[in-house]
DNA sequence: GTCTATAAGGGGATAGAC
DNA sequence: GTCTATCCCCTTATAGAC
């Protein structure tokens, strides 16, 4: 942290697009502010927009990124056959993007913009690509991978709402259902 | 439509509560404006503030429908036992909401702000309510119920994206699966 | 590479008339 | 019950200095 002033761009671009993640995954698009990111960046808000031409652009990069990070998680995966079935093994893949808390944020409020002009086609693209993923290469039927998405869909909800720091006994219920059991993950998580 | 002029409060008020579910559902709690939801009520912006008192208790009022509407839905559904299985009967019901793409989008937008301060709770309690309702009036198991809601958010998601309208042939393979072969719902929606 | 200053527009909320 | 007018803050984006 705090090494300021000039950084090389792709550094500093990295810095951006790590910052803006968290801040969009928790205020979605239109609640986040680039003064917001600038700030959780440790950089002045106009060298936010002005490094990325626009939230908008900066946005779609962040979920473009997002969706590589699932990808290659998922990849990995299905590559390191150590006998438990694929559908396991991309599961657990999956919770340990949580601990990135950003990523998968940001795609529950990628997929929420499907009415978006510039910003829906991303998210049918990303939905999709994951989809032909898990069915295409990790070999899951349609409706395994459906279910698979379905599961997937209810963790980043039950992310989304923070039931994992609920006392309520019935949340804690959830989410230990949601997690399939293992509620590490979630417990490796900063309240915020 | 069009009556115009002088409705009693509480007629105006169901208006404006449909159009903002609308308007929200398409656009999410910060990207709509209370003047987006104002003309597609018919009325002036300045009226939609006043009547709801700020945008954010609009939001509220709207969110609290949503969960009650599913919740009235689900309790016909577990009274009018024809044989089927429960969860096939619950199934149906929320496919039955499609026709209202406000309902499920709107609770799709509210179960994303979990981290704001005034709206979080409302989202967490709407999301309990529907898990105890499912668990203990159906009679489903924490497991099922949670596999039930995972659907549920599934199909949130297939339709924010808008993925019913793609003519992508996985989309549709994948649409299929999310709502169990059933597709009427999605089709019955106008394309928008 | 990065900042400060600021332009320009949008949006929620209020006041007051009808 | 409902509108018009308007205030003022917030936000994105640009210009230009360092």
């Amino acid at each position: 942290m705090e090494t300021r002033h000039r950084l090389p761009a792709a550094e500093r671009r990295e810095s951006i697009l790590a910052a803006a993640s968290v801040v969009f995954g928790e205020r979605g698009y239109a609640g986040a502010t680039t003064d917001q990111i600038a700030t959780a960046a440790g950089i002045s808000q106009a060298y936010v927009v002005r490094t990325f031409g626009s939230k908008e652009a900066l946005f779609v990069e962040v979920a473009r990124r997002a969706v590589g990070r699932i990808a290659a998680a998922f990849r990995s995966a299905i590559e390191a056959d150590d006998g438990r079935p694929v559908d396991r093994r991309l599961g657990e893949a999956y919770l340990d993007l949580i601990a990135d808390r950003g990523i998968l944020l940001s795609l529950l409020h990628l997929f929420s913009l499907g009415s978006d002009p510039a910003i829906g086609p991303v998210g049918r693209e990303g939905f999709l690509t994951v989809y032909r993923l898990v069915r295409d290469e990790a070999g899951l039927s349609p409706e395994e991978a459906s279910h698979f998405l379905a599961e997937g869909m209810l963790i980043n909800t039950v992310l989304a709402l923070h039931l994992h720091e609920s006392e309520d006994p019935d949340a804690l219920e959830l989410v230990t259902q949601a997690c399939g059991g293992d509620l590490s993950r979630f417990r490796a998580l900063a309240a915020g």
